[in-house]
DNA sequence: ATCCTCA
């Protein structure tokens, strides 16, 4: 879809019709519309569901606003329940309360996505858990070791501490008396209690995850094997490798794993474990060896060369692809011919039509002369890390396979699934989703994946990450024995190799000669500010009217910014996973329609999402990972546009922001700047200039 | 830290 046009013009038009009106009208635009918002600090609340003004007065903080608000609506739905429950339960408890809370805590872990959003309006049930915590140590004594065997290790370790430090001692003496009220006065604590206690949560998760170092032994080495060990050579190597990239022949480095994985894996596992411990340290993973198709031998190329029927090739036209990108010309003749293939290609240089136009042509080729039946199963799938891209990538497949009477449905989670059940139930050819919904209706036995013959991972480094890759290599086994397996992604190295080994054979490896990311069209700037003058520095660079794009590391942050931006009076809307799917829906949707200029995201909106014109990228927060700094840069300059990216850092971070840009082999010129400097408003006029020029 | 299911 978008993401491949080169022609961009019709199609661009259509996405900026509501901006035609200038900048002015935009300010007009934005308080009127059906939004309800009036521009005002907290007003924004006020379109929540459900929004109660008192509620939101009465804390003041508007940081904390910004997270209550965004669990809110996923809390009320739940809250009744919940709140029900505990009441009843415990009055009656409460003397045994230790025997019963356990059992409770239990459930926990299991529902952590409820207790996200409960947590931050529910004081109730966490100051059950609390006194109780309390009580445990003196009663529990003989229990514990007995009980504290099945989960509870795991997790209360991680609970305890970070909540015992400040809040217990103290807390407990006064709270338990007071339990009856506190409802009440909870209210107002909780800000402050969540905060802590949120990373605590989430950690909720990640138990598993703490488990898992033990059980996936299988899995891990076979990442980190790769990883770890590089890393350290890394910084050396690297940079010889790229040079040698092009003149080299693919396959040593991909067979290797395959041949004497095995034995090097079990030689790898401490490195492995020491590797939970720098979850957050840049890892280089060797680049794989790739085929590099010369931009210049593809020129004359047409799709229907390629190999795809007409059909395809005048839905192609439609999306605005007329002629293959080198990509693409690179990678549908091996797709066509089964091949597995790993593909990167730089942000934005049209890989979803290299995988998704030769997809719905196999697809089709193995359908010949068959009757589309009521039910069928379906014969194609493509994974993508999020709902957004997901939906993304739909939107440019769905045309492709429609012009040959192929049907697509997207299976993701944060929607009801009654509709996508449905779809499957009628028969559908193509499946595009997120690992959970699909995993999910998979065990439900609504979604059967057995006559999958193709599967697609766009951004498939990513999807080898730690949240992802069991729950990949999971789907991929119920898939067709020896379907064939598609690889995409900008940044795509060794950390793939935990899936390659698995499940790819003798896969072929693509890359554009010369397309290296930075030969792009994106000039990087670096700003060393000053901590303290960060968020006025952040204002005056979104104050602009071209389409900007801002990246924070946290949901809360990321909402907090949005609403710095709208105090400030330059309309912004957020995306991150805190939002229920149709906010975060939506929030894209005015980004793309131009009904807001400024999107304020986490990561969930670094890769693969495309909207066009994004001419400036801010990055609030650096990020810790190169990879991460080239698909969140990779949001501007798309099939072949201009655009900026900026970021942020303070001086102590200089140092590991160069390193980082070394590896991501970008030029960046650092610049010491203070409010008030020219060259903030030069960033932000510029861009300013460019568009209406 | 982020993302990824459901209730």
């Amino acid at each position: 879809m978008p993401k491949n046009k080169k022609p961009a013009g019709g199609r661009a038009a259509k996405n900026f019709e509501p901006r035609y009106g200038a900048k002015s009208s935009y300010q007009d635009r934005k308080r009127r519309p059906g939004e309800s918002s009036s521009g005002q600090a907290g007003s924004r609340s006020a379109g929540h569901r459900g929004h109660r003004p008192t509620e939101t007065d009465a804390v003041a903080k508007g940081r904390w606003n910004a997270q209550e608000r965004a669990g809110r609506d996923e809390a009320r739905a739940i809250r009744t329940h919940a709140r029900d429950d505990r009441p009843a339960r415990s009055q009656g408890d409460r003397p045994v309360r230790s025997y019963d809370d356990r059992p409770r805590r239990d459930d926990r872990p299991a529902r952590s996505y409820d207790d996200r959003a409960r947590r931050d309006d529910r004081p109730a049930r966490s100051y059950d858990d609390r006194p109780r915590r309390d009580d445990r140590p003196a009663r529990s004594q003989g229990d514990r070791p007995v009980r504290s065997y099945g989960d509870r290790p795991a997790r209360s370790y991680d609970d305890r501490p970070a909540r015992s430090y400040g809040e217990r001692p103290a807390r407990s003496y006064d709270d338990r008396p007071r339990r009856d009220d506190r409802p009440a006065r909870s209210q107002g604590d909780r800000p402050a209690r969540s905060y802590g206690d949120r990373p605590a949560r989430s950690y909720d998760d990640r138990p598993r995850r703490d488990d898992r170092p033990a059980r996936s032994q299988g899995d891990r080495p076979a990442r980190s094997y790769d990883d770890r060990p590089r890393r350290d050579d890394r910084p050396a190597r690297s940079y010889d490798d790229r040079p040698r990239r092009d003149d080299r022949p693919a396959r040593p480095q991909i067979d290797r794993p395959r041949g004497d994985g095995a034995a090097n894996r079990s030689d790898w596992n401490a490195p492995a474990r020491t590797a939970a411990y720098d979850a957050h340290v840049d890892v280089v993973h060797e680049r794989l060896q790739a085929e590099a198709v010369q931009a210049g031998e593809v020129a004359e190329t047409t799709f229907a060369d390629l190999g795809l029927g007409d059909n395809i090739v005048g839905a192609l036209a439609e999306l605005g692809a007329a002629a293959p990108f080198p990509i693409q010309a690179a990678t549908i003749p091996p797709i066509l011919g089964g091949k597995d293939v790993l593909a990167r290609g730089r942000t934005g240089s049209g890989k979803t039509i290299a995988f998704g136009a030769p997809l719905v042509e196999s697809v089709l080729r193995s359908q010949a002369g068959k009757r589309r039946e009521f039910g069928r199963a379906p014969k194609a799938l493509i994974l993508a890390p999020t709902r957004e891209l997901a939906l993304q990538i739909d939107g440019t497949i769905q045309p492709i396979a429609r012009s040959v009477g192929l049907f697509t449905t997207q299976i993701y989670g944060g929607v009801p699934q009654g509709r996508q059940a449905g779809a499957l139930k009628r028969g559908v050819d193509i499946v595009i989703g997120t690992p959970g919904r699909i995993e999910d209706l998979v065990n439900q036995g609504k979604l059967d994946l057995s006559e999958i013959r193709i599967v697609v991972l766009d951004e498939a480094d990513h999807m080898c990450e730690l949240g992802f890759l069991e729950p990949v290599q999971r789907i991929l086994r119920h898939t067709a024995e020896g379907s064939q397996k598609l690889l995409f992604s900008a940044t795509l190295d060794r950390e793939v190799a935990a899936l390659v080994d698995e499940f790819l054979v003798e896969p072929a490896v693509y890359e554009v000669a010369g397309e290296d990311q930075d030969s792009g069209t994106i000039e990087h700037r670096v700003l060393v500010i000053e901590h303290r003058e960060k968020a006025e520095i952040l204002d005056s660079l979104v104050s602009r009217s071209g389409k900007t794009l801002v990246f924070a590391r946290t949901r809360a942050y990321a909402e907090m910014l949005a609403d710095q931006f709208d105090d400030a009076g330059i309309h912004a809307v957020a995306l991150h996973g805190d939002l229920n799917q149709a906010k975060r829906t939506r929030n894209l949707e005015k980004l793309t329609s131009g009904r807001v200029n400024v999107l304020v995201a986490t990561d969930v909106a670094a890769r693969g999402i495309h909207v066009d014109d994004i001419d400036l990228v801010i990055q609030a927060d650096a990020p810790d990972e190169y990879k991460t700094y080239l698909h969140r840069s990779g949001r501007t300059g798309r099939a072949g546009r201009s655009g900026t990216v900026v970021t942020l850092i303070t001086r102590q971070r200089r140092r590991r922001m160069g390193e980082l840009l070394d590896r991501a082999e970008i030029d960046a010129p650092f610049e010491e700047v203070a409010l008030g400097d020219d060259l903030l408003e030069e960033l932000s006029g510029r861009q300013l200039a460019d568009v209406d020029s």
